[in-house]
Parts: C-alpha cells; sequence; structure tokens
DNA sequence: GCATTTTAACTCGGTAACCTATCATTTACA
DNA sequence: TGTAAATGATAGGTTACCGAGTTAAAATGC
C-alpha cells in the first residue's frame, strides 16, 4: 500500500508531514489521508514530487523492499516477543486475529 | 512527455487505442488524450494497467529509453537492405553522399 | 503546579481534474 | 462505395487534491 510506504520512507527521513508538505508542495492534508489508506491512487505528479525530496525514484517509492520499515523501535518490540517466549504460530494467529 | 511514451511502447507492441483499452480497462477515449498529450497527469492505478498490459515495469513506462528513432517501418526497411545483400559500406557511402 | 505557545496530525467541505460513456469523424480496405 | 475498425470530441460522474479550521500533545515560561 502505497501510503503506508510513503509513511515509511519519510519518518526515515525524520520528516513531520508539514515539512514534507512545505517542501514538496504537496497539501497536508492530502498527505496525511494518503499515509492513513483513506486516499490510495495519487497521481505521477505526485508522486514524482515525493520522490524529489525524499531522494529516491519513484520505482523505489512504489515497490523497492522497505525493509526500513523495521525500524530502531520496531526492532526492540522484535527482541521484546522473541525475549518474551511467544512463539512464531501465536504470532501468526494474533496478526491473523487483528486483520 | 507520459503520453508519447505509452503511444510508442503501445505501438511497438502492434496494438492499438481499442485493443489496450479493451484490455486495461482503461476507456479509450482517455488514452486517445493521453497520448495526444491533452491529459499529462493520470494516477498509478492507470499507469500500472498500462504497464501490465505491456509487459513492463511502471518505471520503464515511465522513464525508460525509448527507441523512437527506429520505428517499425524503419525496422522493416533494415531488414531488406540487409537482406538484399548490401554491405555496410555501400551503406555508409550512400549516406555520405546524399548528406 | 497551570497557562501559553508551538508543533504535529486530523476533519471536512469545496474545486479542479482524472476518467468514463457516448457519439462523431476519419481511416482502411474489400 | 460501403462497412468496420481506429481515433477524436464532448459532457458528466467520480475522485484526487487543496485550504481553513480543529484537536492533541509536547515544549516553554511563570
Amino acid at each position: 500500500m502505497i501510503g503506508y510506504r510513503v509513511k515509511m520512507l519519510r519518518e526515515e527521513k525524520k520528516m513531520s508531514i508539514s515539512e514534507l508538505s512545505t517542501k514538496s508542495g504537496v497539501a497536508k492534508s492530502y498527505i496525511s489521508s494518503l499515509e492513513r489508506n483513506l486516499q490510495t491512487n495519487p497521481t505521477i505528479l505526485v508522486l514524482e514530487k515525493f520522490a524529489s525530496i525524499l531522494c529516491i525514484t519513484v520505482d523505489a517509492l512504489l515497490y523497492e523492499q522497505v525493509d526500513h520499515s523495521m525500524d530502531d523501535e520496531w526492532k526492540e518490540i522484535m527482541k521484546d516477543i522473541i525475549g518474551s517466549g511467544i512463539s512464531k504460530e501465536e504470532m501468526r494467529e494474533f496478526i491473523e486475529d487483528r486483520k
């Protein structure tokens, strides 16, 4: 989902929605709704503006594997999960339940 | 310009606008206006539909160098030249003479 | 502690533009 | 010339995108 990707890549660059908005020229209300997947079908112009400010290609913005989605906070949480003794099966069930 | 690229890539695949339209699910009137650069800012959904039918990536659709100088007609002519037995040297001389 | 300011993100209504459906025109070819 | 396929023009529905205002929380000052 494009919104999630924008959010991840933006946070990776430590930008707020407002900052990305002023720099890219895309309304922050729109960025917000994109990131929450209320809007899911941006035009290339918007994508190119994002890509330019985030210093990546449109292709990377759209499809490139974002293993960065596992940021430092998530890594900490993962450690805690593993340390707590929760099994992979339990986690998968939890994820299924939350879908 | 995206419209020109769509046109080139479509013709490269020997598809009519109508065929691309029915296969991709994008209205042919819209494809037509895109190719004539009346519309210039499609959404990713449209781009992805095109890319899928044209068997290329969205990135290629947007940016990859299109060899428009050598269109289908020129390719046919090239084949005829080669098939006719004319040597490369002869062709170069011919070009020089015409300059 | 509380009030004020600042920063970040969300809500909502409006508008411009993307995209579709329909009809008209051109082209191709028998 | 007639017919079908391909392309082009137009109008309208739908939605991408914007701007102003609101809320929430953090930062700063007293």
